[in-house]
DNA sequence: TAGCTTTCTTACCATAGGTCAATTTTAGGC
DNA sequence: GCCTAAAATTGACCTATGGTAAGAAAGCTA
């Protein structure tokens, strides 16, 4: 939890009864690898901020491939947003890829938290920005870039990452199947 | 601008200083087909609402290609958010596909509306998330649906759309070339 | 460390979609 | 309405990536 009050105030000076407010609609909970917290199908009411361990969210086609949607490690906010913005069931699995610790909040509760604390509004106005910009990158990176570009890069913005996927998690990331991210791996690995 | 302050008045009680102030930083221009709005390596300073005509941003990669990031037609919003938010140069290209009329505003300008009018945050903030979520969407169903089934989707989401692009606009948009675009239009006939 | 189980690699063939170059169609401008 | 330029289509061929299946490697677990 200190992870996450940490994070916030380096953008925002938070008030000690918002402090308290989000300890009290918060539970931290470890989660092992393989569970999952959210799963397609279901009502989704919990949004969870990771601070340690890494999941992902992703969704299942019609002919049951997995295609992720959304790594999560360190500091990240994850849950099914398609679901809780238009209260919808899930759409999205939400897995441990490792042993992970998040915490856990209600999705509406958390949202109260622009009501109780306006301050919170510009705060989370930003964070928003960022992602959308994020998410247009990524648009345009999967418009133009090839399979081989889209992996290099990949590694560049999640160096981490790979300690924790399996190949085929990433494969799903970038809209390529294992076996040619494979080749990809082979071939960047001769020069 | 009667039609942007509609939209906004659908969601969120606006006082009169704040439809003052809107009118303050804002003007109806109208542009004819093929003017270029916003255009890349240039600074962006503006963002613009669409109240008629269609328009569409877009990169260029390094072999001229074009990739259709956004179509805009009545009530959008369009800019380069890439370059506001991240204050750099352009990465995209506005251009009006039809004569469009927009209401143009300072990016900055129209921010300093949340710090005004504290009422502007929420309604902001809903329509990033809503944003958010439909860049979410646009992402899964890159990773998996066919050139066809993107089509199909995109005719019906934007089903108005096709009167004011040409093909290979809406091929850049789904990511296929104008070729592949023109092979599944015969195939749809067929049927 | 042996023995499973899961993941990764490899080889071969298939296919969606890309490329290039005509050719036809459409749509503005005069 | 005619003429030209732009857009769309078509055909022949090509390439990146997918599909399948088998074997190799890595990781667990006992």
């Amino acid at each position: 939890m200190e992870d996450l009050i940490k994070k916030i105030k380096t953008r925002l000076h938070l008030r000690p009864e918002a402090e308290e407010f989000l300890y009290s609609i918060s539970k931290e909970i470890k989660h092992s690898k393989g569970e999952v917290l959210i799963r397609e199908g279901q009502m989704v009411k919990k949004t969870f901020f990771v601070t340690s361990g890494c999941l992902r969210s992703f969704c299942i086609d019609n002919n049951g491939k997995e295609h992720t949607l959304l790594f999560a490690i360190n500091d990240w906010w994850i849950s099914d947003y398609i679901a809780i913005h238009n209260n919808e069931l899930a759409t999205l699995t939400v897995e441990c890829l490792t042993d992970s610790t998040v915490i856990e909040f209600n999705a509406k509760e958390l949202d109260g938290i622009h009501t109780r604390f306006p301050e919170f509004e510009s705060y989370q106005r930003l964070n928003l920005e960022r992602h959308v910009v994020s998410l247009h990158k990524r648009i345009l990176n999967q418009l133009q870039l090839s399979a081989t570009e889209r992996y290099d890069l990949f590694l560049k913005q999640y160096p981490d990452i790979e300690r924790h996927t399996r190949n085929y998690h990433i494969a799903s990331f970038l809209g390529i199947t294992q076996e040619s991210l494979s080749r990809i791996r082979v071939e960047k690995a001769k020069k």
